[in-house]
DNA sequence: CCCCATGATTGCAC
DNA sequence: GTGCAATCATGGGG
């Protein structure tokens, strides 16, 4: 209701040039007391306002201009008004909700996820270089690392650059359609939250176009990792050395062969590979000498008589009593340092 | 080509 | 989160 004054306000500054067009059509005998009149007048204005839109720009501005500048438009817009607030009640309430979306949410904490819709630049290779090294592959695989992260750079790209036109274009419309309402508002009845309800509308129309977007960004990074995963399933035997490095650690902490963390980064840094690698290695071989010690025999003992050598070699202390690590070598697997609760079953 | 070794993945339990 | 167990899929020797 408080628009009336401003909107009389702004009809009053243009209102005083000169205006062809309406005078013309609209015949200027509103001040007639007679009924008939007065009704071929509304029905001329309303007219007018119905064809509005098709005129041309010019045609249309001026005719507008003249319809605002007609005396029976405060009674008009009256009349508008009170139809308004009866329908803008209707609406009301019809619109209030908006959850926040789950999918929406996910495909956002994905996309953050890999690195795509990070803070910046650092975060795509960054997220490339974890999501490589979680899945453990090793230096000589770098090629397809690059690979993998110019993808997502690429990928990066596109999603950001798109978004950036998509809110560009979001803000254009959005302005636009103010504009226009707020144009619009001289000859009829718009209120700021009706302009604030457009502009929520245009604004879902444009985030449901963006989660489009974001949607096709998560199936090319999914497709992209698949790829990645299928070559990470590619695998290639440790070195020799490697193998050795950790064999000599499983033998001769066989009473527990549970690397701490810091254990399994030096020998990862010793075998150059990943951390994630030597776990996988310790699971793998931890239960595969478990299901079958006797087949891992004859390795338990020549490590085992490596790592005495190696001990002797080292210390002329000769007391052996007290290294708990020392390998059984004939049983293999329960050692004599047997720990209950930390061993394997 | 078959078979076994082996690194990686998955599903489950804690 | 870690570890176990089962399983997958490839590597590589015969």
């Amino acid at each position: 209701m408080d628009e009336q004054p401003r909107l009389m306000h702004a009809h009053a500054a243009v209102g005083m040039s000169g205006h062809p067009g309406l005078s013309q059509h609209i015949p200027d005998n509103t001040g007639a007391t007679d009924g008939d009149g007065r009704k071929q007048d509304i029905g001329d204005i309303l007219q007018q306002i119905m064809t509005i839109t098709d005129q041309s720009l010019d045609e249309a501005q001026a005719r507008k201009h003249a319809l605002n500048c007609h005396r029976m438009k405060p009674a008009l817009f009256n009349v508008l008004c009170e139809i308004k607030e009866k329908t803008v009640l209707s609406i009301r309430g019809a619109q209030e909700e908006e959850p926040p979306d789950a999918q929406l949410m996910r495909l956002d904490n994905m996309l953050l996820a890999e690195g795509v819709s990070g803070p910046e630049k650092g975060g795509g290779s960054a997220a490339a270089a974890a999501a490589a090294a979680s899945a453990g592959v090793g230096a000589d695989n770098s090629a397809e690392h690059s690979d993998y992260r110019a993808k997502l750079t690429q990928i990066r790209q596109i999603y950001h650059t798109e978004l950036e036109k998509y809110e560009q274009a979001c803000n254009e419309f959005t302005t636009h359609v103010m504009n226009l309402l707020r144009e619009q508002s001289r000859t009829r009845p718009i209120s700021p939250k009706e302009i604030e309800r457009m502009v929520g509308i245009i604004h879902r129309k444009f985030s449901s176009i963006q989660m489009q977007l974001k949607q096709s960004t998560c199936e090319a990074v999914m497709i992209l990792r698949s790829r990645f995963l299928d070559a990470r399933r590619k695998r290639r035997n440790f070195n020799k050395q490697a193998t050795e490095i950790l064999n000599e650690y499983f033998y001769s902490h066989l009473s527990n062969p549970y690397p701490s963390e810091e254990a399994k980064e030096e020998l990862a840094k010793k075998c150059s590979i990943t951390v994630s690698q030597v776990s996988n290695w310790f699971g793998n071989k931890r239960i595969r000498y478990k299901k079958n010690i006797g087949k891992f025999q004859e390795e338990a003992n020549m490590y085992a008589a490596r790592t005495a050598v190696n001990a002797a070699s080292v210390s002329a202390h000769g007391s052996q009593a007290n290294s708990p690590s020392t390998p059984n070598s004939a049983g293999g697997y329960p050692s004599p340092c047997y720990q209950p609760d930390r061993r394997i079953q």
